[in-house]
DNA sequence: CCATTTTTTGAACCGCCGTACAAGTTTTTC
DNA sequence: GAAAAACTTGTACGGCGGTTCAAAAAATGG
């Protein structure tokens, strides 16, 4: 049982001190050099958990979809409206635990870097599918069928091109705004 | 004049290739050695005409800006009211000769490592700041000023999550479809 | 405590990449 | 048609990055 703790500890560690370090040198020139110094732990002690770069990205990238599926999941429960379904998936992306610099940056390297990565791309795949089917499902209560698509197409992409910008941003971002915000696109595409 | 001309014809060839090559390889591990193969020369003679890689690469960045721009100023000179400029902004991000999943592709790299190069950031925030101000400035003529905002960001954000999006097709975009779609959501959001 | 397992690491290995350069080839110019 | 300029390339260099591995260190368990 303690076996498996210090494993995941580290593993967590190592995830993070990636995000980080991702963050500060880009996708394509981060190495594992600097992943280990950001971590405090030798190149070599990454490999011995993630077997190699490719497989720790890999994780990185898991990571991140868990975060990203709790948040939505926590936002479902209070929800009792489809419109409040369509807030929480918003709120769900611009919460304050993942709508951060460092993390659009590095989802957005990895969106980059999917295409040239069997992994990365079935994992974005199965991501996008999931959030397009949630928001289909509650568009469909809200508007005349042949409306549904549109508006679809006009808030998921919204969000995705919101995540861009603000990992390009060089201030801080304001999770708190990036919801209401979210919420006057909602409205304006519903009304 | 005809030293201009080689040299001109050769950058051309070379940013072609860039683009390609980037395509098929990802930013993060093209190699110079890749590009040469593409474009039937040898690394060599690329830093003779472009002095490094990062030269080569804020060249080719340069190269779509332009064809871009280019592309925006033909539809506006045939787009006699605000509603249609809108339109003319939409179709020209979703041109025949843009929107191909190459350029989105590559167009989308540039965006990842823009924050880790001065230029590419700098090119960058031109590009989008001359966008914004377009999108802007017809949506003042169209909407009560408390609205405009959230619109252009409902627009802005649509284009740059379409181009995400289709950074990462593996089929053949159908610029015609997106053009539509644009239209749809103009007409969305400004209804 | 000692034996065993797990974890960590420094150093070495292998390979590749960007770049410089000198030597060739082609084109231009007079 | 020869001198000069522009262009091309093979090669070599310096450096660096991911991975491996053997050996040390720490943790575990009886």
């Amino acid at each position: 049982m303690n076996r498996k703790r210090i494993r995941d500890i580290r593993n967590e560690e190592l995830i993070e001190a990636t995000i980080v370090a991702v963050h500060n040198h880009g996708y394509s020139v981060v190495t594992m050099a600097d992943i280990a110094r950001e971590a405090g732990a030798s190149a070599a002690s990454i490999n011995y958990y993630f077997g190699s770069k490719e497989g720790l990205m890999e994780a990185t990238m898991r990571h991140l979809l868990r975060k990203l599926r709790t948040a939505m999941i926590r936002g479902y429960k209070t929800s009792h409206s489809p419109t409040d379904r369509l807030y929480a998936v918003m709120d769900a992306n611009f919460s304050d635990q993942l709508f951060t610099v460092e993390q659009c940056s590095i989802w957005m390297q990895f969106w980059a870097n999917a295409p040239y990565s069997p992994h990365l791309a079935r994992l974005h795949r199965l991501n996008r599918a999931r959030v397009r089917s949630h928001f289909r499902a509650e568009l469909r209560h809200l508007l005349p069928a042949e409306g549904v698509e549109t508006a679809r197409q006009a808030l998921q992409n919204y969000m995705d091109g919101a995540w861009l910008q603000a990992a390009l941003s060089d201030q801080p971002l304001d999770p708190v705004a990036a919801r209401a915000a979210a919420r006057r696109v909602v409205d304006l595409v519903l009304s």
